[in-house]
DNA sequence: GTAAGTTTCAAACGATTGTTTATGGTGGAT
DNA sequence: ATCCACCATAAACAATCGTTTGAAACTTAC
């Protein structure tokens, strides 16, 4: 009965259980429950709890950060259509071909993402600005020629302040799509959602630097 | 020797130690011991953790929603000068007169607020959604007209974004720094950051609902 | 000075946490 | 059948958590 190896079966339910709770709120005896595993098997096959957080941010960074890179790759072949719409196409449509039409997955993804930033568990952010840090700095050597006279100051703000409306928007995916229906009756469809962050970051990068001050 | 109340003295340390670290990260053993009182004394003052938390809020939402309520006021009686700007300008210059020029303070101020977003404590984002829901919707009724063409999903979306961006900033506010320093050599004067955040904002909040989707 | 009310204190409580141990079982190779 | 590497299991471990307790210390009022 294609009885799930142990170990996916607790990365399935970190992963979900971290994205719904967080780390430090979810205790390894409901993550080995609610898998079926034993209590032991997280200390065995990954370590520590540590160790299994990692795990589960592996093992969705490998292969998402893999199709940016071939996408970057494709892109650069035709420097002329690189600009800022398209640059943040690549993320998007690079979350949306990994995740495929799996929305439970993909929103679970995002709200890893944004609570790798947020929770303050640092060994998650040395482990990923060490593993994946080469890959950010490709994306912003790409991104700087396509934001033509903004200092190297606002440029670093502008993408970070992007970076930050996506992370923040992706971490409280389900509570903002609850509010949006108490609010406008519409939760909003993820490609809905998806669109109108592009513009709104990709305004946002556009025309900070040519404002007032 | 002006010793503070020992209230007092756990609200300064728990607001500090809550910003640093996250809730649940936070034990009631480090607060009291940083604050130099008794480890009952929070139980015995507030009644359990989850009530420090919420008088911690309490302590600095309230002068500000009643800094920005006023300047709101101001603001109607001059309608014509009503637009995207000036009402952002109304957040950004109520959070800088209710602490004044103390940085620390208001950067802790900021993370604590990302932190009700993200970390998962129903019962703050419930007590603050509850405490003070009105004053967010008397914002919204304002923002509305000042963003014509937008239906209420966007206008929905397109606030949380420019939520999202300023606290996810100010919440990182330090790293942030930190790593601007490292790759453009300036650390960014309050006043360059702040003035690009409103313009980047602003941008988005403008141009988002124009945009080809 | 005594009594009442309020706050502080050290100590303990029960529950939960991540981790470890010691025991058994399983499947394949010799 | 014997051995061995691998995995699962139940139980216990030590540490930490929020909370409670009961008595001591202090303040206030008469």
């Amino acid at each position: 009965m294609a009885q799930k190896e142990t170990v996916e079966r607790i990365l399935d339910a970190a992963e979900a259980l971290f994205a719904e709770r967080g780390f430090a709120e979810t205790s390894l005896r409901t993550i080995t429950s609610t898998a079926g595993v034993n209590l032991a098997a997280v200390n065995y096959h990954f370590g520590s709890k540590k160790a299994l957080i990692q795990a589960v941010f592996e093992r969705f960074l490998e292969p998402l950060v893999a199709e940016i890179d071939q996408r970057l790759s494709v892109l650069e072949q035709s420097p002329e259509s690189i600009n800022v719409e398209s640059l943040l196409k690549v993320l998007s449509s690079a979350i949306y071909d990994v995740h495929g039409r799996n929305t439970n997955r993909a929103t679970a993804f995002m709200r890893l993402l944004g609570l790798a930033y947020t929770q303050s568990q640092a060994h998650v952010r040395n482990y990923i600005a060490e593993r994946y840090g080469d890959a950010f700095q490709r994306y912003a050597r790409l991104l700087k020629p396509a934001l033509p006279g903004a200092t190297d100051q606002e440029l670093f703000w502008h993408t970070h302040f992007a970076l930050g409306t996506a992370i923040f928007t992706m971490s409280n995916f389900d509570a903002l799509r609850a509010m949006a229906v108490n609010d406008t009756g519409h939760r909003g469809s993820v490609d809905f959602i998806v669109s109108n962050l592009t513009s709104f970051m990709a305004a946002g990068l556009r025309n900070a630097s040519h404002d007032g001050s």
